[in-house]
DNA sequence: CCAAAAGTGTTAGTGATACACCCATGT
DNA sequence: ACATGGGTGTATCACTAACACTTTTGG
């Protein structure tokens, strides 16, 4: 083996029933038979990264046309026994009912897991994973990245929940409505969601221009 | 040519006669023939990419044993007209007096130019640079990067100096002094800088812990 | 009328900015 | 005494963080 061989993985997050995950596939062959390890595989030879990034996440989950961001490049010479090779890694943070995971294509088994859960992975992906967790929610602070998970219109309390899954620290109420809406992204609609026995919440939408996920807002 | 292959570029950044300048070597072949690229080379398919780096500066400026920070991968297909060439590209902040530059080895001549006159470079370099720039502007806010360009004693003034040369701005006196004490990584000393017909200015050296050079403040 | 989540304002502290004059020295 | 760069304090503003009660609905 005297090839320097380069791959992309893709650390895809979202959230769902009140819990952040991150997509990860089941190793099917040695190094690792068995273990989970994030998504990813071989950039072709005449192919742009992100765009590698991009086919080998619609090819495991069915997912298009995504925001992504390159998160780092992993480049330990023992990261991989079998030979030498780099990884540039991207993440992303999506809605996931909106794909479908396609359960048995390239024999892999494609699945959520809470991020509190996740042990031992193959290869170094469990610092890689660890660094995407600090960049999300570092992330969050200055982006409109989290926006991606809701639906067009949302209430408050709805994006404030998601905030405080994703940072896993709870956020006082008063003081992050006051901020969202200070920063000039959201028009308040006439319509209001009622469920439940109590005052139905004002539904939001986000004003046009910030529709570009990811997107910085300072 | 059926090979990816991978390099590291490193933007080495410098400051000089009161000016920002940038470390870039002559290309004695095509593509690109003559004109000026940011250093790099090859890595080796059992070297540590953060090594490769270290070494390539090394070969090309004799210099030794610097922090280095990770910019971006550059994985366009046409970056390079010879075949697929990523790059994953670093960058630092010296001082050149510590260093000598071997002005001819590997055939190369590097040397120091202001970034304000720095015109069309081979490759995507420009594109790179820029990132660079943006970075290391940006990175001066919470980190102490700028401290290992000044001798171990050095004033508040030069201290100044330095940031608004990087940052491209004047800074206000006041609000600079009391920014940095209040950090509280910095120790007065009883010395003193005479030079020029005026007030001595008060030597500072910065804290042990502080010595960390790219450390975050923050 | 009760339960449940929606909605709302004020205060204190902190950090950023703007701004002008006196101080210590060499010549 | 004057020219030069060193050194200092205050007021304003914006942002963060802490904190508790009223409103609107369904049952």
């Amino acid at each position: 083996m005297d090839k320097m061989l380069v791959t992309v993985d893709i650390v895809l997050f979202t959230v769902e029933h009140e819990t952040l995950k991150v997509l990860l596939v089941q190793r099917k062959f040695e190094p690792w038979k068995d273990l989970m390890v994030i998504p990813g595989g071989f950039v072709r030879l005449d192919e742009d990264l992100e765009k590698a990034a991009k086919r080998e996440l619609f090819e495991e989950t069915g997912v298009n046309n995504i925001y992504m961001e390159q998160l780092y490049t992993f480049g330990n010479p023992q990261r991989d026994p079998r030979g030498r090779v780099i990884t540039v890694t991207y993440y992303s943070l999506i809605d996931s009912t909106k794909i479908k995971l396609k359960a048995s294509t390239d024999a892999k088994n494609a699945k959520w897991f809470p991020i509190s859960k996740v042990s031992k992975l193959g290869f170094d992906h469990n610092l890689i994973l660890d660094y995407a967790i600090k960049r999300l929610r570092n992330k969050l602070n200055y982006t409109t990245i989290a926006f991606q998970l809701l639906p067009q219109l949302f209430t408050l309390t709805e994006l404030q929940k998601l905030y405080e899954i994703i940072l896993d620290r709870k956020l006082d109420k008063r003081n992050f409505r006051k901020k969202l809406l200070s920063l000039d992204i959201l028009d308040e609609t006439r319509e209001s969601k009622m469920e439940g026995a109590h005052r139905p919440a004002k539904l939001y939408k986000f004003k046009k221009k910030s529709l570009v996920f990811g997107r910085d807002i300072v």
